[in-house]
DNA sequence: ACGGATGTGTGACCTACATCACTTTCGAAA
DNA sequence: TTTCGAAAGTGATGTAGGTCACACATCCGT
């Protein structure tokens, strides 16, 4: 699908703006292409953008003092990316972003962001459903971890996104898991 | 404070209402007191509010099938709780929310919210920004699960919420880590 | 002041997962 | 087809934290 319908039919879910009004807001946002392994964000920048996923997967995760990888998100089309945090607070980025495959993203900076939440309100509307459902998928996610073994949260993974099986290696998986890849591959 | 001049500053940092617009948004609260102990949602309900809290101490958990507790969150004066899973969807409450303390709350049902946000636009965006700040709580609690040993996050919890290391006791503090008061009790 | 919850410390073990080292598989470039 | 590098499996061993059991403390209602 191309960008601007893959937006435009993501929005509708949520919030309801007539033609010109979408086009106001789509107006805002640059395409941009990607290639597989190129970063988006990386540790220490600043943050200006968020990103739409039209084509491809990203990941954004986290790099600790020993190099070990820890993945908070795969973003797949009609997913949105980002180091929040930092977008948010303008702080330097902690997390990074990359791309897992060739990607195609839509991207809105945080100013006008805020300037088209303000203009439009069905669009404040959308945001605020949107990190509802973040909200709480983190939450979830934070109540498996601390509740389920491994093996169990993997399966609820494949589950969950079925897609991801073909798309990212286990050690990405593993990252994702907080696990060791040698502990995933004994299942 | 009182209910609303507490709710009142609370909004006050991240929307601009009117006085006239503010008392149209406190009209669709009510108070409510809760003893020590009490439960505000548990299991099963059917969850129709999510509850601002004016004074005392909430926390929000989760049971497992081996009757293991663990907490998604302690709520404090001008914190928020709910099950918002269960709100949002409209689904039964699988996360309970009881009083640690003697409590007071003001208590705004799931349509009424969606009334307000729907009528003052500054109202959505307090909302938006609500949410936000529980989305990347919940990402670098996430992450700090993931890359922290339980000491550190122990330490990191009292540095950030010196209230509760009076408020809460050993055993909640472990259930909120994840780990058994056991393993907390020996640092 | 008593007795029973309820919280907290501690010892002895157990287990899930990490780590390190090596091997095998597989896919893409030459 | 060969070669090379990355991804994936596997064995041996270490360790953080879990579990069970019991000992003290409190706190609170009668």
């Amino acid at each position: 699908m191309e960008a601007k319908e893959s937006l435009k039919t993501h929005i509708a879910k949520t919030a309801s703006l007539t033609d010109d009004e979408f086009d106001h807001f789509f107006s805002h946002f640059k395409s941009r292409r990607f290639q597989k392994g190129q970063f988006i964000i990386s540790g220490g920048d600043i943050v200006d953008s968020e990103y739409f996923v039209v084509a491809g997967c990203l990941k954004s995760f986290f790099i600790n003092d020993d190099m070990k990888m820890f993945i908070l998100q795969f973003a797949m089309p009609t997913w949105w990316a980002s180091d929040y945090n930092a977008l948010y607070n303008h702080t330097k980025a902690t997390i990074n972003v990359d791309c897992i495959t060739d990607a195609e993203v839509l991207c809105l900076s945080n100013d006008d962001r805020e300037k088209i939440c303000s203009e439009l309100h069905q669009v404040e509307h959308f945001f605020r459903w949107r990190t509802n459902k973040g909200y709480v998928a983190a939450q979830k996610r934070l109540l498996s971890f601390m509740n389920n073994n491994v093996k169990y949260r993997y399966e609820e993974l494949l589950k969950l996104y079925p897609e991801l099986h073909d798309t990212v290696g286990k050690n990405l998986i593993a990252a994702y898991l907080g696990v060791s890849r040698e502990t995933l591959s004994r299942l």
